[in-house]
RNA sequence: GGGGGAGUGUCCCGAGCGGCAAAGGGGGCGGACUGUAAAUCCGCUGGCUAUGCCUUCGUAGGUUCGAGUCCUACCUCCCCCA
């Protein structure tokens, strides 16, 4: 590869942001003598991003801090129809409300990472509901769908495993690409963006952009997408042991998505720590040369930094505190998870361990669950191994702090607390 | 339009003479070992008021003491012919 001229590209490429770039000659040329406005797209699937977007807001992070405008464009027209790319199946259709809802949900994780109070490189926050809710369909087709060959979009790797494999195509997802292309359009007029990024899975939808922008006239446009994130050992980005790893604070709390990163492993730490941290290249370079146990303090150093970039380093610091006392004090910690308990729930008859665990904690998924890893050895209560699945919780279970400790394996701890 | 084939445990792939809560794998979870890592080994991997009860094999009916298994119709997909 190339080494670039501008802060932008040169940040991106040294950290393993760069994927694949349409034409990196032509962009970094772009980059190093104006103010280039990007922007990446999220579609509202869910009330919140989770750690897969991670990357694509990093890159918009980069943007801005390297004298660019960053846009992060909310998919309220697009998250009508849903992106066919690479799945496998049709995914459900949301209703306007749950995509507004989305949307607005999503939207406060943004200002984390982005300044949209900046004077010229203010970040801006637009949604594609904007222009492609009211399109005419006849005037569309005419004016877009007559520069779109359908040969050519069955072509695309994103779209031919779906074909290939026997599930349909619905005729609403096949246009997905059709409106994608619209928006970069759409942008490069009304914002002068000429830049869209994101995931490598976005490379056919965002050349089909470019290609349209060229026969509608716009300035030359450019891709840039990032690798397909995994764990080294193959996992997708963003799952951990309770399901998504969910940005917004109120979906997973600082605590859990502290311990998400702490417990990277040992081979993706380096390359971890120049994508989702923003500490400079020669403190990580420095970081990298620890190895054996010493590596377990560089993962703290992850988690508390990326976790200070979207919860606040206070939260991050409580975290790596409360996991220090939980961990290595094997002490309690009293900002551990908690499940409030309403007054005098535990005084009467007490609770059963299996429902404390799977209906009040919702550390297991069901009794049946709780009975399971009991026999394995996998439940304890304020420390101590659970044999017994009849064991009732009562009030003389309380800890002198005044809660029960619910431990599922040795990572997930839930504190019960009476009040 | 004609002919042939397929849909299985709500993560995936996949076996399944009429007695089936249904083989096997992957993934996931727990345990052991470690460093809150990886690798490895062991166990678990429908629900419940639990020596029993309930819900599961594309959908709806039917035959049978008993249906994932047989019959009928329907849905979806794949292949061949037109």
């Amino acid at each position: 590869m190339m080494s670039f001229r501008s802060d932008f590209l040169r940040t991106l490429d040294e950290r393993g942001f760069i994927h694949q770039i349409s034409d990196d000659e032509g962009l970094d040329k772009l980059f190093a003598t104006e103010t280039v406005t990007a922007y990446i797209g999220f579609d509202p699937t869910a009330p919140s991003l989770h750690a897969g977007s991670l990357i694509q807001i990093m890159m918009l992070h980069w943007l801005q801090a390297t004298g660019h405008r960053a846009v992060s464009l909310m998919g309220g027209g697009t998250g009508m129809v849903g992106d066919p790319s690479f799945k496998d199946e049709a995914r459900q259709l949301m209703t306007l409300d749950t995509i507004e809802a989305n949307i607005a949900s999503i939207k406060r994780v943004f200002s984390n990472y982005l300044d949209y109070d900046a004077g010229a490189t203010s970040a801006l926050m637009i949604n594609n509901a904007e222009w492609l809710r009211g399109l005419n369909y006849l005037e569309f087709l005419r004016d877009v769908g007559r520069h779109f060959s359908v040969n050519r979009m069955l072509s695309f790797d994103s779209v031919k495993m779906r074909l290939e494999r026997e599930q349909s195509l619905s005729f609403l997802e096949f246009n997905y690409m059709i409106l994608q292309a619209y928006d970069f359009v759409e942008l490069a007029k009304r914002y002068d963006c000429r830049l869209q990024m994101g995931g490598s899975d976005q490379w056919g939808n965002i050349v089909n952009g470019i290609d349209l922008g060229h026969r509608m006239g716009t300035p030359q446009l450019y891709a840039l997408t990032s690798p397909l994130l995994t764990t080294a050992s193959g996992a997708k980005m963003g799952k951990s042991a309770n399901g998504a790893v969910w940005l917004n604070a109120d979906m997973l709390g600082a605590y859990e998505f502290w311990q998400y990163w702490r417990n990277t492993e040992d081979a993706d730490v380096t390359r971890f720590l120049k994508l989702y941290t923003t500490l400079p290249m020669s403190e990580i370079a420095r970081l990298s040369a620890l190895g054996g146990a010493e590596i377990n303090e560089v993962k703290k150093i992850l988690a508390t930094e990326v976790t200070a970039m979207l919860h606040g380093r206070a939260a991050a610091e409580a975290a790596a505190e409360t996991a220090r006392k939980t961990f290595e004090e094997g002490a309690l910690a009293a900002d551990l998870p908690t499940v409030e308990l309403a007054g005098g729930t535990l005084g009467a008859d007490g609770i059963g361990v299996l429902s404390a665990f799977s209906e009040v904690a919702g550390l297991v998924a069901s009794n049946g669950e709780a009975r399971r890893q009991i026999k394995s050895g996998g439940l304890r209560v304020n420390d101590v191994v659970v044999t017994d699945d009849k064991r009732v919780l009562t009030p003389a279970d309380l800890t002198p702090e005044g809660v029960i400790k619910l431990s599922f394996g040795k990572k997930k701890h839930v504190l019960l607390k009476p009040v």
